[in-house]
DNA sequence: GTTACTTCACGTTAAATTGACGCAAACAAA
DNA sequence: TTTGTTTGCGTCAATTTAACGTGAAGTAAC
């Protein structure tokens, strides 16, 4: 077999859509740059593809990094490739996003602790690159996703309410979402199992919690929200 | 600013599924390799992004030197990373899928004209590099879109009857969908408009000509499909 | 022409699902 | 005990779905 011919080639770079919920609020990481180009400006953290990475690997480097996190929902988004997206040259961006609980790391990154940051995905500031365009898709695939695909979990403790995964759904559909037909939804597709146990200490009655069912088969569920017309 | 660092960076590549709608079966256009690596093997059509080329820009090209055709649906699938993917070096692979009418196409492809056929995607041959894995995502990603979005006009021609467009959705979800049901369905939802014209020539009674509504509201009908458990 | 046969177009109906609520038990605080 | 709030379970009308019926439109055979 004859080697391979190495033309040049446009640079890799993976770029990623880190959100959390905390508060009742959906966030998303970002990285105040220190070099050009975009010096100060906020970016996704990204990285570029090493020679013999995979792209999840590229993923766990920057995550871990920059974000000190491991171990978490990574789904690939999409590959884009306008030709002046970066300033430097060709870079080719593989979109990737994804979901963690924030009280499960401490988000510090080697050098540049203080120049990561959360953003309310509705108060989100100006993006260098063209990182508005991936932060969009990214929120978009995840506002579509979790209507049909158990998702939200990942963004909660291990145990939790189902107070608390209805108004994480209202807070990422950004609709209100009867709270007994979400209930019932969400109970007839087995999503959650009761662990029996309650939350303690709040003012009123104690919920019950549940944990999410990883036998769950996929698919079985459709959450429907009121179409805005 | 400092200009940008150039390190080795892998090869970018593209790689199509390109279907095709014909005497009721679904095909995909494959290419048989003249060189090594997987000489005489059947792989899907791809080609090297050049430095200064989109993808599709990079697909156009493929699609017209090697197929013959242009302007057809296209949509990004999925890039594809597996550092072993290519024996002859490190080679991204980015996925794209095209819906064509091969009525509407010569499929000729300059020098290697006969080493481009059409396989039904059911009598698929082992396909080189990941490409049977491109095909596969390809074609779920066909059968779910099918569902909620208007793309089966793509492989049918301008004008269509229903029966045509129930026959091409059972062909393609591989299943058997109620005749009156799917017809409320599409008509419904404005996916097609009525020209008033008949198809003639047939043995039997002469059944509607409609077209699609291009300004139809997207995601406005959902096919249901019955569920293999 | 009449009959036979097939496809096409348009209905009907029961079952299932959805959307919009009601209500009482559980809890803390007054 | 009373008050106010949240939680858990239920009801019911409206809508949607799944399954199937029937007659009109056409060709071919007689």
């Amino acid at each position: 077999m004859k080697t391979f011919h190495e033309y040049k080639n446009p640079s890799l770079a993976v770029d990623l859509v880190v959100f959390g919920y905390h508060n009742n609020t959906l966030s998303v990481l970002l990285l105040n740059r220190k070099e050009e180009p975009f010096k100060d400006c906020w970016t996704l953290p990204g990285g570029f593809l090493q020679m013999e990475e995979t792209f999840l690997g590229t993923c766990s480097r920057i995550l871990q990094t920059k974000l000190g996190m491991d171990e978490v929902f990574l789904e690939q988004l999409y590959s884009f490739d306008a030709p002046d997206r970066d300033p430097r040259g060709r870079v080719i961006a593989v979109g990737y996003y994804a979901l963690i609980n924030p009280a499960k790391f401490q988000v510090v990154g080697g050098s540049m602790a203080n120049d990561v940051q959360w953003f309310n995905v509705r108060k989100m500031p100006v993006l260098g690159f063209d990182h508005k365009q991936i932060f969009r898709q990214a929120h978009e695939r995840l506002k579509s996703k979790i209507l049909y695909y158990p998702v939200g979990f990942e963004l909660l403790d291990d145990l939790f309410t189902l107070t608390e995964l209805h108004e994480l759904y209202e807070c990422i559909l950004q609709t209100t979402i009867d709270r007994r037909n979400f209930r019932r939804k969400i109970l007839d597709a087995e999503y959650v199992i009761n662990t029996g146990m309650k939350r303690e200490g709040l003012k009123n009655r104690h919920p019950e919690l549940y944990k999410f069912n990883k036998q769950l088969k996929k698919n079985n569920f459709q959450i429907n929200v009121p179409t805005v017309s």
